[in-house]
DNA sequence: TTCAATAGTTCAATAATATTGGACTATTGA
DNA sequence: TCAATAGTCCAATATTATTGAACTATTGAA
């Protein structure tokens, strides 16, 4: 298995991201990461672990490659989290809005300009 | 022209909404409509006027079709505007964060007509 | 240590989408 | 009536996504 990139924060860009997003698969499996836990692939997929492998691995490398998830080899499996925390940083609201969730470990200003 | 079609707000889906501003051009549009001024599509597309035609109107019915942009014809041009209140209403937060303006209707200590 | 099972990845072929040129339509102002 | 304007529509092409099949790495058991 090739060494997988993950883009720096900084280099997160939104189309990228919201495109990322933009597919009831990767959709999903963002939601399914949202709950802060470190899944395996096929746990993560949930319900579209129906679809093939190479799909599932190509969806994973899309949302990879945007920023959105992390991941790393641990035995036979490779678990991945949601990149939550840099992308609240980068994006802030975008993560709670899309996935209902709220920031994670977010210090919040007394005041929020709007 | 063929007549358009505009989905009603019950039946916007947040992963077409997303997959529609995770592009560019559409995401391009999209801000510049945020301000809230109904416009034509050459004005809308801005820097992306260079596309050809059909490009854009391509990218303006995805848009379009996702719920994003309401459009009418006014005289020889199209006009579109951003279906703000809906998607806000739909998807509270998402447009704020993605596009960088506060909802509608949000009262601020001060309210400023446009 | 060898082996089979597991959990993916990679590649190449195919299926599905996006982009575009060019022909078309509707509206307007001269 | 006519030419200009602002797009739309269509069909060809270019780009992406999906998938089966072969492959890799790791583990637990024999």
């Amino acid at each position: 298995m090739r060494p997988v990139h993950h883009p720096a924060a900084a280099d997160f860009d939104l189309a990228s991201v919201l495109y990322a997003l933009g597919d009831t698969v990767r959709l999903g499996i963002a939601r399914r990461l949202a709950g802060g836990r470190e899944m395996s692939c096929a746990v993560a997929a949930g319900d579209a672990e129906r679809l093939p492998k190479s799909t599932l691995s190509f969806h994973f490398k899309v949302l990879r490659d945007a920023g959105l998830i992390r991941t790393r080899k641990s035995g036979v499996m490779v678990m991945s989290t949601l990149r939550r925390a840099e992308l609240d940083a980068r994006f802030p609201g975008l993560l709670a809005s899309v996935l209902g969730t709220p920031a994670t470990g977010t210090q919040r200003r007394r005041e929020r300009k709007l």
